[in-house]
DNA sequence: CATGAATGAGAGTTCATTCAT
DNA sequence: GATGAATGAACTCTCATTCAT
C-alpha cells in the first residue's frame, strides 16, 4: 500500500470517527446537541480539526444523514428472504415504522428536518436514498405483476405506501395525534397498517 | 366601550401584531430566523415589550402555531358543502395536501417540528387540535355509515387516511423524494391520493 | 380627620404595603429576588404606581431595613426584664445570634448588603441604628458600673460585643466557616458566646 | 520548554490576566461591576474569549477569592517571626483587620458576598479557607498550651478570635456603625483590639 | 496534520425607570 | 392617584467558523 492510499484511508477513519461521534450525540441527546464543539471534544480533537476533514457542519450531517440511510437499508434487508409479495409488502411496512419509532432521532435527521446540504444540488448525492425507494419499488411492481394489489404506476402506489408508513411514523414521533393516552397511539400502529394494507390488496 | 375593554383590545391587537409578525417572518426566511430580536426590529419595538405579551418565544410560536390550525380549519371547512361523504373525504384529502404544499413553512410549524411548548403539558391545549381531527373522523363516520368505505374502527381509518395525506405533504416538503425532477413530484400528488381513496371504497 | 390628613394616611398605608411585600419576597426568596416588578405583581398595582409613593428601589429596601431593625428592637427588649445587667448582656448577646441566625435573608439586609441608600448621606437616618447600639451600650455600661465586667470606655466595649456577635453569625450566615459538618458550626456558637462573655467578667 | 508547557503556561497566564481584570474591576468599582462583557472589554477580547478559559462567571470570582485568600495568607505569614505566641496572636488580629480594611472590596469577594461556587459542593475548595484558619487555629494552640489565655477547646477560642476580627472589619466595611464621624470609628480599631485581647489572657 | 485561540454575531431574557393617558 | 405600555441597556452564554502557528 502506497503512502497516499494510507493517507486516504487514514483520513476515510477520521470521517467515519466524527460522523460517528455526531450520530452518537444526535442519537443520545437530540440533533439541537450536535454542535462542531461537542463531537471536537468527544473526540478529543480540537474544533479546529474537524475542518481539515469537512467542510462545515453541514457537511456532517450529511454524512451522517447517509449512514442512517444505510443502516435503515440493512433493516429492510431483512424482509428480502419473505417468498410472498405482498407479505413482504407488508412487512416492510411494518420494518419502516418500527424503525422510525425505534430509532426517533435517527429518523428526525432522515426525514424530519431539512435536509443537510440540499442547496448545494451538485453536492448532494440521490443514490442512497434512491436505493432505499428501490427496495420498496421492487416489492410493489412484483406485487403488481402478480396481481396481488390495484395496480397502478409502480411509483404512485410506492409513493402511496411510503406516505402511510411515513405519515404515520412522523406524525407519532412529532406528538401531533391528539390522543392523550400515549399508550393508546402506540396500540393503533398494528390495525392502521393492517388496514393499510388490506385496502391495497386486489 | 369601556376603559378595561379597549385595553384589552389593544393588548389583543399588539399580541396579534408579535404573532403574525413572528409567522411572517417564519413564512419568509423559515422558523430559524424567528428571533424575539427580529420580530422587535420589525414591529419596530424594543426586545422587552414582547415580554410585556408572551412569556417567553416558545409561547409566540405555540399561538402562531394555534393560528395556523385555526387558519387551517377554515380550509377544511370549504369542503363541508358536499353532500357525498366519499367525494367530501377525498376532497378533505386534496385540501389538506395542498394547504400543506402552498403554505409549507406553516405547516412546518404545524406538523414538522417538535410542537412548541408541548413540554408544558398543562399548559398545552389540544382541543384545536382536535378540532381539526374531528372534521375528519366525522366524515370517515359517515362514509363507514353508509357503506362507502372498507369498514374499521373511525379512529383506525381516519388516522390512515391522515397518515396518508401527511406522509405524502412532509416527505415533499422536506425534499425527501429521490426524483431529480421537481415538477414530476408534483404531478404525483393527484394519482397518489387518487390512487389511495380507491383502495379505500368498500 | 380633614381629607389631608386622611390622604397622608392611606399615603402610609400604601407604603407600608409595598414594603413588607418587598420584605415577604426577600425573607422567602433573597434579595436578589427583590424587584420592583414582583413587588408590583404581588400587590396588584402596577411598577409606576411604586414610584408615586418611593423615588427609587433603594428606597424601598431602605424603609424595609428600617423595618428589620424596628423587628430587630422587639428581640433585644425581650431581655430588658432580666435583673442583673452582666446576664442580661449575655442574653442581649444569644438574642442577637439567634436573631441572625432565624432571620437570616433580614439580617442580610440589615447588615451584609451595602446599606440601601447610604450614598445620599443627607437622607440616610441613622437614629434606628442608633437605638438599637443604645441598647446594647446602656447595659454594658451598668456592667461597667457596677464592677461586672472589665472596664472600658463603654463604646469600646459595646463595639467588642457587637462585633462577637455579628461576626459569629455572619460567617455563619455567610458559610464561611470551613467545617465541612454544618451541625458541628451551629453546635459551635453556644460555646464560642460562653467563651466570649466569660473572658468579659471583671 | 516543550510546546505543551509554553501552552500551558499562556493558558495560565490568560486565566490569571482574566482574573486580575476581574479583581481590579472588583476593587475599582464594586462587585457588581464586575460583568463578563466588562472584562472582556478591558482586556480588549470579545466575550467568548472569556469562555475559553473559565465556564462561567462564577468561575471567575470563584479563582479571584482564592486569589485573594492567597494574598490574605502572605499578609498573615508577616506574624510569623514574633515569638511570643500572645503578641504573634494580637499581631494577627491587628493583621486581619487592617488587611479587611485596606482591601474593602477584596474582603468583600472573601467574607462578605455569598461565597462564589458554594452551591456546586463537589468543585468548591476549602482548602485555602482551611489553611488561612490553620494559621490563626496553631497560634491558638500555642497560647493555650503556655497558658497564656484563657483555655478552651481551641476551635471555641479561635472561633472567637475570628468573630471578633471580622465583626469588627466587616461592621465598619458595611457602614454599619451609627458614628457620624469617620474617624471617630476607624479611631475606634486599636482600642477594641486591645480590649478584646486583654481578656483572652489567662 | 493538527492545534486551539479567537472572533463576531447572535441568542433569550430581565431590569429599573419613565411618561402619556 | 393610578395605569401599564414602553424603553434601553444590561445581562450570561453559545455557536460555527477562521487562521496563525
Amino acid at each position: 500500500m502506497g503512502i497516499t492510499q494510507r493517507r486516504d484511508r487514514d483520513r476515510q477513519e477520521m470521517r467515519k470517527l466524527i460522523v460517528d461521534t455526531a450520530t452518537q450525540i444526535l442519537v443520545e441527546e437530540g440533533i439541537d446537541q450536535v454542535s462542531i464543539r461537542r463531537i471536537a471534544d468527544r473526540i478529543e480533537y480540537s474544533p479546529g480539526t474537524i475542518y481539515l476533514y469537512f467542510e462545515d457542519k453541514d457537511d456532517i450531517l450529511y454524512e451522517a444523514h447517509l449512514e442512517a440511510f444505510s443502516a435503515f437499508l440493512d433493516a429492510e434487508m431483512t424482509v428480502a428472504a419473505i417468498p410472498d409479495p405482498l407479505e413482504r409488502l407488508q412487512a416492510l411496512g411494518r420494518v419502516y415504522v418500527n424503525f422510525a419509532l425505534s430509532n426517533q432521532r435517527m429518523y428526525d435527521l432522515m426525514f424530519l428536518i431539512p435536509v443537510p446540504r440540499i442547496q448545494n444540488k451538485e453536492k448532494y448525492d440521490w443514490s442512497v436514498s434512491i436505493r432505499t425507494y428501490q427496495v420498496l419499488r421492487t416489492i410493489v411492481e412484483e406485487c403488481i405483476a402478480q396481481g396481488r394489489i390495484k395496480p397502478n404506476h409502480p411509483d404512485v402506489v410506492s409513493m402511496q405506501v411510503w406516505a402511510t408508513v411515513h405519515g404515520l411514523a412522523s406524525l407519532i414521533i412529532r406528538q401531533r395525534i391528539p390522543m392523550v393516552d400515549k399508550e393508546l397511539v402506540s396500540r393503533m400502529v398494528d390495525p392502521v397498517l393492517n388496514y393499510a394494507f388490506d385496502a391495497l390488496k386486489a
